[in-house]
DNA sequence: TTTTTTGCAAAAGGTTTGCAACACG
DNA sequence: CGTGTTGCAAACCTTTTGCAAAAAA
């Protein structure tokens, strides 16, 4: 379950793996999300590419990237649908207020959890991945 | 975190005390719920009542009962918002291709990391909800 | 040069809103 | 009776799709 970090030249080996072409609105992309290094959704990236590119390419460009396993999604409890670089598998507190989100890094509770379930689940044995997200207030809100 | 289970007039009551007032279709929705017992989107429920009152009229009631804290919101990763009754908390797991959703309740180990987390945290020292849910496939699809 | 990708326009969901008619208390 | 609620139509927002022009390999 854990990951090494990501450079601009593996995607790019991803990219070309999965049959994908490099340009330059997909490095773009991969650039913000590398940056950033935080849940985003597909207008932020839009916006903060100077909307340079149209809004359509960048939904497909992150279509694209989740294919390849570039970037996972990330359930905030958002109108719109969040996405992360796929790295390191961490975890989010969201502020119900002014949705300020930080992350956190967890370790063996989270495994203990899964196989607790999985061997207590008389429906599913193969769980490929999960999601634990916080939600609450930042020192600031409350 | 843990409460109590939400029978008719006690949700009668909370619609009471938060101002709303009791009607046919909120207890028809109420009752979908409750019967039900599992996370649902308004069209779902719209559906089990067999179109008898407006879709549109679904997702106000909806709304109106998470406000009231009756329902919660459910993170399952799919193309609508689904709810539950917010009774006792517990998790899900989905299968990644038919989505079917198999509940599981959580004992301690989730409180553990709760308290580890906020005392790691420097932003957030008050964390009011969670979700985890799991992802993989059941015993039929894989 | 071939195939994939992009931009534009338009469509396709899911969800929300405005307003007049209606129902609850 | 007065205020909150419903149905209908239409708007809204996010995301997807079709197609011709443009870019990558």
């Amino acid at each position: 379950m854990q990951k090494k970090k990501l450079s601009t030249g593996a995607a790019k080996e991803i990219l070309k793996n999965n049959g994908f072409k490099i340009t330059l609105s997909r490095l773009a992309v991969l650039g913000v999300f590398v940056e950033n290094h935080k849940p985003m959704d597909a207008n932020f990236v839009f916006n903060k590419l100077n909307k340079k590119f149209n809004e359509v390419t960048v939904y497909r460009i992150i279509s694209c990237f989740e294919k390849c396993g570039l970037l996972r999604k990330v359930d905030l409890r958002k109108d719109s649908v969040y996405f992360e670089i796929n790295e390191d598998h961490h975890h989010h507190i969201v502020c119900m207020n002014c949705g300020l989100v930080e992350e956190f890094e967890e370790g063996s509770d989270i495994e203990k959890i899964l196989k607790k379930v999985v061997s207590g689940s008389q429906k599913f044995k193969n769980i490929k991945d999960h999601s634990l997200e916080l939600f609450g207030y930042c020192k600031t809100c409350n």
